[in-house]
DNA sequence: CAGTGGTCTAGACCACGCG
DNA sequence: GCGTGGTCTAGACCACTGT
């Protein structure tokens, strides 16, 4: 009783570890696909649609779909991998949420920026951070914007509280990392928090959950970390 | 350029945190839906495939679509909020990445525990923990496996190192948690190691991505956790 | 331009839940 | 048995890519 997409999914993973389809291959069109395997386009994308979210393809449209190189994961926390950071900044308001998280009056003056990793024409990362709005002109930022917040910041910050979820992206998200509107990704929203308790900036994150991992060590002999 | 299936998320999103469909309320059915938005019943399913990803509704075969009691979400690590967990283990052999993972031959004899966490007839977390086999008689266990790894492994644990990816539940574990196959899954692959760096045990945690979340804290101020 | 994926249609049939 | 969602079909049209 195994779904037909499923059914191809595998069959199709199978091809993929076994080498028929090499690293860097295209697919045979979806089109052919269907047909080959006697089902409609749609149940072959669903299938493709599986593949895609366990990282073994990625799609580009008017191309094709190709076998992805394994183990291309990047892991946050951890040393930013990426090649480029591109940062762009614009003026914000705290609105809703975001001024819940930060603290500040409703319609406070806020500094929003938009980091975008690259590596080998491949997006990796999407990060928005919101800081207080001061004179603090900002150069450099690591794609998970933690220079962003020390350099905004006038006083140190302390620590930083990550709530991972996952979710399928927006279409604005989908779009800045060239990936599909059905691929799960990792998001993370980091509240910054000094010393004395003041929360400073928030970050959101959104990792391509095909290409990205979060990694948290524990250790469970000392007492665990507190909950927000 | 709005794709459709996103207007009528958008129009059905609105309606629900407007309160027009309250908490606990069953949707109008799918086809019906369909009608009033004048889209073809895939595109609304879509729609509501969305809505379902953000935890705002949760769908019943047979019953139909019903409006999500909001923050019902539950955090990794963190006192598990569950009603009940029920256990129940069988006889493995370490194969593949489990034995790599473990530190153990090919072939070596394991004892694996499935613990299904349940909330209000809601399934909360499905994880498989693999420990070596030993007669050691295990009886009660918390939702993350840590009582499993603890009562099973002679010698104290010291950490725990959590890989978290964002993936589609295999078919399995969505009957298991009673999800969809399309929601996203937050699956948590962790390694426990003792003090002495050996690895001790291995667990993977499926939670679902709608009703779940992963707290991680870090202390930016002192040095970085290491990385794996 | 031709080929590809992105999205959508208007149905169909089956499995499940409940009365 | 009836209504519900789960899955699938066999197309259609559009947008994007590279030549």
């Amino acid at each position: 009783m195994t779904a037909r997409h499923e059914q191809v999914a595998d069959d199709l993973r199978r091809l993929i570890v076994a080498g028929t389809f090499a690293i860097g291959d295209r697919l045979p069109p979806e089109t052919r696909l269907a047909v080959q395997y006697g089902v409609s386009t749609p149940t072959l994308r669903e299938a493709l649609e599986v593949l895609r979210a366990e990282g073994l393809i990625a799609k580009y449209q008017g191309r094709g779909n190709f076998v992805r190189r394994p183990s291309e994961r990047l892991t946050y926390p951890g040393p930013p991998k990426a090649e480029r950071v591109t940062v762009s900044s614009t003026d914000a308001t705290a609105t809703g949420v975001l001024a819940v998280r930060l603290g500040l009056p409703e319609g406070a003056p806020l500094t929003a920026y938009v980091c975008l990793s690259h590596r080998d024409d491949s997006r990796q990362s999407l990060t928005h951070v919101y800081v207080p709005r001061t004179a603090a002109p900002l150069t450099v930022a690591s794609p998970w914007g933690d220079d962003l917040v020390t350099a905004a910041a006038g006083v140190p910050v302390a620590t930083s509280n990550d709530q991972v979820t996952a979710r399928f992206p927006t279409t604005a998200e989908a779009q800045s990392l060239r990936i599909g509107t059905r691929t799960p990704v990792l998001a993370i929203e980091r509240t910054f928090t000094t010393a004395d308790g003041r929360h400073v900036a928030y970050a959101l994150l959104v990792l391509p959950g095909d290409r990205a991992e979060v990694v948290l060590i524990t250790r469970l002999d000392t007492d665990q970390e507190a909950q927000q």
